[in-house]
DNA sequence: GATGAATGAGGCTTCATTCAT
DNA sequence: GATGAATGAAGCCTCATTCAT
């Protein structure tokens, strides 16, 4: 909750601060974050800083904000799949979305994940209940997949579930350095679209619907 | 590389300060970690630590190099895998093997975990490599199981080490922040072994094996 | 000396204005106070307050004027004693007043108070002279009383006139602690009215008056 | 409670440091007293401060309870009262100790004042506390001079003690301003034992004692 | 006349490191 | 080798006042 002040300002004005804002706290923890480093980034006066936001963590909270909000963007804009896509039709959907989010925003990326990951002045209850959301999420859609005949019987759904999270989270922390990395070179967002990035993908939804075994059907069941 | 004095310090005296080290710098980010808050509680003058270590980052860089240590010795008490065990025989211990020590040593598992995935004081270059060295342990091992037999030809070595180190890597953060909640109860290292555990590593491993599809042999060629 | 500004106003504003500013001014010290908060609890535009005021000492001279207008109002108002009363009928007129205005604007008596025991940007001069009216104000009172033969001769008047000054200062401390504390209850001024402080300020009349020893006439001229 | 650092500083180096802060707070409230301004004038680190005192409220509370000791040395040193002095001659003494310590330490007292009259950041229920210490005080000093017959039974103790304190209150407020006036002349602590300074003891004394009334015997009763 | 954003000095406190004892 | 006091830069934040709109 900035004060109404920050959204007042002209634009490039707000934009630089935001820049500077994110460009700190992507780099830094919450607490090594420099509030100063970020004034003199922005070419402001501290003072105003702070007529801007209440402290802060008002600042790094609106940052956490404009993180999902970036990422909910991201994903409306994503085409969405079919209604009747399948569970690994839709799991790559989500795969494509989020690299896409962390392509594009890859220090606002950062510093979400590090809201859950890392150290964080968030209450361990938002934190727990955002992983939960996420684990509920794909239970449930592997559940769905369960009773659609796409997934076997004997799978857990809160052991793929997490299976799944494990994959989203790297895939992101992946892109998000390797984004840093390549800032100069061709547009980072499509990178995404190259025929390789496209195979990687292929090969890991592959990968965890069909497994890597040469041979599968029999020892499962037994194991 | 810490001063030849530290290493003649009596045994209990080297453990509390390495402790109250290890404490701070799981709790903290490298730059919020206080030297003064390790010597508070290490109980020892500031001046003493300076003769021990360098500096801060010294201190840090021997935390790392202890987490290793920790890291091998674990690996190295835990039964090693036989040799004709197949890949997924060996994932499975290395799971396990991984899982032991971020349950019995969660503190520098973080601080490990925190020097390449978070902020860290190391050198690019320093990370790039332990990361790729891990990728290339994967990739051999999986290599070797397209040799011999037990892994697709299809497969490539590089993204299913990529999936091998993010389920890994989840299951190492998942361990760590659920061994700090459970500092009571029943003592850490036993949940490893429950029945419980043992399902999820059967049902983690069986999915990576052979996938969660219903059907699975004919359309992989295909994708 | 406000500006005009600030007497064009609408009474109802000019009035929460001023009443942000005596809470505040009675809350905290003169420096301490903040200009900040004033405004914020009079709702208005900080840049509003330096259209009223020059600056805060401005602002802080009014509650000044206010606080002695005030009080020549509790005066005027307060039925006088009758010319023909005793000195020590007139001091305890004057006390009851006192008490009147204390119990009716103890925040601003408080800021006058503090205006002349307490810190303040008050020039000392302004300080003296303030206190000097008061001494001489009582001296005055005592010197008459002598002529009229209810004090006697040997008492000093200046002496007199602080030990007056002393109580009176002390009640008003007083009432203007309690009133602070009794805000629910009974209205505040009725507690002046109540017998038990009736009988206290009877007793306070009367020791100064007589004095507390019991056998009391010729030890006086000898000690 | 300061650090044990503070007290094995070079007694020269420790006398400037709290004549730095003496001065400082006994000019300025507590909030408005500037720890920046206290080193510069001690001519010390800021750093340094902060390891001598635990914070800026650390260093005042230890103002404060130097002003007690310093007082209580005061009243210790001074000729204590004979075992057989009246009630009025022990209030003599009270007053003249107490003079002695606020013209020997004028801004301690002032310090010490202005924790319980003015703007302090003590807990309100030490504040009370301090205040019912002295009442109490006075009230068993008046109750004892009533039982061996001094003290006209129909004195209320309660209002006595608070005629007692509002003297002494005001004569320490006095001495304190006058003391800061003349800094400059002769030795502040001779003024006390000057002929004057008896004769308005002697006269405030009386006061209290047989009161200011030509006659009267009678008429208190019927009051 | 009203507004409220801009300003930058100053507030208290913590920091990692050095160095005299 | 052990100690712990000294240091001053940097941390976050609040301040009274001005001025462009």
């Amino acid at each position: 909750m900035p004060r109404p002040t920050f959204f007042n300002l002209p634009d490039e004005k707000r934009q630089k601060i935001l820049q500077a804002a994110i460009d700190e706290f992507a780099e830094r923890d919450y607490e090594s974050a420099s509030v100063s480093q970020i004034v003199i980034q922005a070419g402001i006066p501290k003072g105003s800083l702070y007529q801007y936001f209440v402290d802060k963590s008002d600042l790094h909270h609106y940052l956490l904000e404009l993180a999902l909000q970036k990422k909910a963007e991201m994903m409306a804009s994503a085409q969405p799949p079919d209604a009747r896509a399948t569970l690994f039709e839709r799991l790559r959907w989500l795969f494509e979305a989020m690299g896409q989010y962390e392509i594009v925003h890859p220090k606002l990326a950062k510093i979400g994940y590090r809201a859950i990951y890392g150290q964080s002045p968030l209450p361990e209850s938002v934190i727990t209940q955002a992983k939960e959301a996420t684990a509920q999420y794909f239970s449930a859609l592997i559940e769905q997949g369960k009773k659609s005949g796409e997934v076997r019987a004997d799978i857990d759904a809160r052991t793929a579930a997490f299976l799944f999270t494990a994959v989203l989270t790297q895939l992101g922390q992946y892109l998000i350095t390797e984004t840093a990395k390549e800032t100069r070179g061709e547009p980072a967002h499509t990178v995404l679209q190259s025929p390789e990035a496209r195979q990687i993908f292929d090969q890991l939804i592959a990968m965890l619907q069909y497994g890597m075994a040469l041979e599968n059907s029999s020892q499962l069941k037994e194991g």
